[in-house]
RNA sequence: GGGGCAGUAGGGUAGCCAGGUCAUCCUCGUGGCUUUGGGAGCCAUGGACCCCAGUUCGAAUCUGGGCUGCCCCA
């Protein structure tokens, strides 16, 4: 078995990956968009089927418009500060200019704010809380990535709630955040929780937590925001609700995120050097059979009829017991049917040729440790099950030790730590520039959930009293 | 924001400096025969010089502009 990837160079690993797994067509000749393939589409379909269903538990699906309002989107200030050069703009309707320009959205708070205000009246019609899967425009101008720097993003699940009282919309981000655990658990997805810093927030947002996981390169990568909007933008959008006192009070709002980047998680944190490698609750095909067939010699086309006839047995019954399977009878050798569904990341395969035949077995393959082993094929469907299920818990226990977090005390060993690092830092953005200056590596935030120590109490900088708070390279 | 490099078939490339025969090689597609327990072999066949202008008898090659992509620095 050769390998024909390298993890080790991720750069070249994920463009070639995202090629030849035929997740994205990087051809599309406008920057930063991308055509999704089919098999890659099958993925993120998967994938934001789990999201969406969590997500339905306490949440209802909305739709609101691409097109936002110059003066809509320009009405909150510190928001617009945040997005200002990344918006697109139709300023004409065929050669008449609009007298209104219309941005591309780049998130919606300020295209359903203003609706939100003609749906709440009276503290029956809260709380709400509505979330949207819609594509966004950022005109990026540093280098755009596919699945992770994007100028559309095709699949930005977005989630909006407004409360009768700043607890309650505390309680939501808690809630979000156990659901965005559940979501990346589910997806064998190791990560860390994050207060990003003051001048790192949500432009417009009173605060915003954050969850990052490590990529194979060591640097971080965002994957899911949650931000506590407070009253700023219901003030801004005059959203209030008349209280059971016969009071008018502003509601307290929170939206939180996830884009498909947690599409780039699964490839990025799993894959090796043959290519994907998918859990199985994801993988759009969980398990390929291949026929081994002989038609030569004289005995041979009974032979290979009775391989082909427990293939067709073998694929009907597992498709009977809700696995997604695929039986690959295409004239190919079976050598290079092996590196084809290796690189496509199925989870399990299944090898039946003669001499498996000849014990009333099949060969099992892991995907994600190539052990190799006979099953009966009476007991077949249930060892896939089980199968499966190891597979995904041996999937995560791998990502979650690749994920350490290293504690240093001073700058020397900060320079030369990889990946994340966990030091004491105050919550001075004067202190936290200078360390990302001197480092090259950004401040992800205070650590929310902390099952391990800082090392010392003293900012690393001014030796001030500080947070515990996590630092990595990032993407 | 600043600087550099590149664009040749579906993918990857040679040729470009020094203009000149049918544009190289690998992969791939199609048809056929033989094959099948870790990327099969043979035969036949298909497919490209990013766009626009200029220089020239003649441009993939030189010049200018455009579009697209990549890399480095801030």
């Amino acid at each position: 078995m050769k390998s024909v990837l390298d993890r080790n160079n991720f750069s070249e690993w994920y463009s070639e990956i995202l090629k030849r797994a035929e997740i994205l067509d990087v051809r599309y000749p406008v920057k930063g968009v991308y055509v999704w393939y089919p098999y890659g589409l099958r993925l993120r379909n998967l994938i934001y089927g789990i999201l969406r269903a969590l997500m339905d538990e306490e949440h209802e699906e909305v739709l609101f418009p691409l097109l936002i309002r110059r003066d809509e989107l320009l009405k909150e200030k510190e928001h617009i500060k945040g997005f200002e050069e990344e918006v697109f703009w139709v300023t004409h309707g065929g050669t008449t200019e609009l007298d209104v320009p219309l941005a591309l959205r780049p998130t919606s708070e300020t295209a359903m704010y203003p609706v939100f205000k003609l749906w709440i009246r009276s503290h029956r019609d809260l709380p709400i809380r509505v979330y949207q899967i819609v594509n966004t425009f950022r005109y990026e101008t540093k280098h755009t990535r596919p699945l992770i720097r994007l100028r559309e993003i095709t699949s930005f699940k977005e989630a909006h709630t407004a409360h009768a009282s700043r607890r309650e919309a505390e309680e939501q981000i808690n809630k979000a955040i156990a659901i965005y655990r559940n979501f990346f658990d589910r997806l064998a997805i190791p990560y860390v929780i994050t207060k990003r810093p003051e001048w790192d927030k949500f432009p417009g947002a009173e605060y915003t937590i954050a969850f990052d996981t490590l990529m194979p390169d060591g640097r971080t990568m965002q994957i899911a925001t949650l931000h506590m909007l407070g009253e700023n933008f219901a003030h801004t959008f005059d959203i209030r609700y008349e209280a059971e006192d016969g009071s008018s009070k502003f509601v307290n709002q929170t939206c939180y995120g996830i884009s498909e980047r947690c599409v780039a998680a699964v490839i990025a944190v799993h894959g090796d050097d043959h290519g994907l490698v998918l859990p199985p609750p994801v993988a759009p095909i969980q398990v390929v059979i291949v026929p081994i067939i002989f038609t030569s010699g004289a005995d041979k086309p009974s032979e290979s009829e009775a391989v082909k006839r427990a293939c067709n047995v073998l694929h009907h019954e597992l498709k009977g017991a809700g696995v997604r399977v695929f039986l690959d009878d295409s004239p190919e050798r079976p050598g290079a049917k092996y590196y084809y569904w290796e690189m496509k990341g199925v989870p399990l395969r299944i090898e039946l040729g003669p001499r498996d035949l000849a014990n009333n077995s099949c060969t099992f393959v892991r995907r994600d440790n190539f052990v190799k082993w006979r099953v009966p094929l009476t007991t077949a469907v249930s060892e896939v099950k089980n199968t499966l299920d190891d597979i995904q818990h041996s999937l995560h226990a791998r990502a979650m030790e690749r994920l350490e977090i290293g504690v240093v005390s001073d700058e020397t060993e900060l320079k030369n730590a990889t990946g994340i690092v966990a030091l004491p830092l105050c919550d001075r953005e004067s202190c936290g520039k200078e360390l990302e200056e001197s480092t090259g590596a950004s401040v992800l935030g205070e650590v929310l959930y902390a099952s391990h120590s800082s090392g010392g109490k003293e900012c690393i900088i001014c030796a001030r009293e500080a947070k515990h708070v996590l630092v990595a390279r990032t993407y």
